[in-house]
DNA sequence: CGCACTTTATTAACGTGTTAATTAAAGTGT
DNA sequence: ACACTTTAATTAACACGTTAATAAAGTGCG
């Protein structure tokens, strides 16, 4: 699905962040996407390339910048969100609702012991 | 622990097979340790440069290699196999027993599902 | 025998994860 | 006001995952 749409996972990621939570800084999308801040700004990069995002230099602290989604990269996201979603209870049936919550379940907790 | 041996997560594996089941050609390790074989023909160069690793061409069919791990090889797994078994053994404990078990499982499952 | 097909391994190209170093802009304190 | 520290983002360097293309050796069948 995401190869036919011309983004990669963290691409998508990035998108979906922006689309549902507005324009933000490098900062904080790093955080909601769960990504390295050297390896976003390779992506914005990416994104800004594709006319996905605009990036804008925030006056109030020129060291932050303020990223949006361009309506390209928001259409990106809308003509793909019912297939994403679609894989993803197809997926949740295939294990079965309670074994899907315990294994998300089991990964939290293996991601809260290496803190 | 790995940054500490001078290897990394990969070439680790590579080396385990090696010193578990003996020489063998790179379509077969790269099945036991999980890796795309294009990823191994580097991982392989990088042991080879380090001295962890000799090739050699299987004279019954010589697209094929054999690859032996080095008498050095052999150290870096004897040298750090105790902590990395402390290291697993901490973490099945962490999580406990049952859990850490239905982890796998549910992992397994999910492998399954994608074939 | 010769030629198409398959298999083994490598190479290329691209994107990401990760750590360290670097640059620019804010803060901080005296 | 100016050195010192901190923060935001980028760049560099290295390794791996992944797909596609390529080269070399083996296999099979007309």
């Amino acid at each position: 699905m995401l190869a036919d749409a011309g983004v990669t996972e963290q691409q998508w990621r990035v998108l979906r962040v922006l689309d549902e939570e507005g324009p933000m800084d490098p900062t904080s999308i790093a955080e909601r996407a769960v990504l390295l801040l050297p390896s976003l700004t390779r992506i914005l990069q990416k994104l800004e390339d594709k006319g996905f995002v605009t990036r804008e230099r925030d006056d109030s602290d020129r060291r932050r910048q303020i990223i949006r989604a361009t309506q390209a990269g928001r259409n990106v996201i809308a003509a793909n969100m019912d297939t994403s979603r679609r894989i993803l209870t197809d997926l949740r049936e295939k294990l079965g609702d309670e074994r899907h919550e315990t294994l998300i379940e089991l990964l939290n907790e293996l991601t809260a012991l290496e803190e």
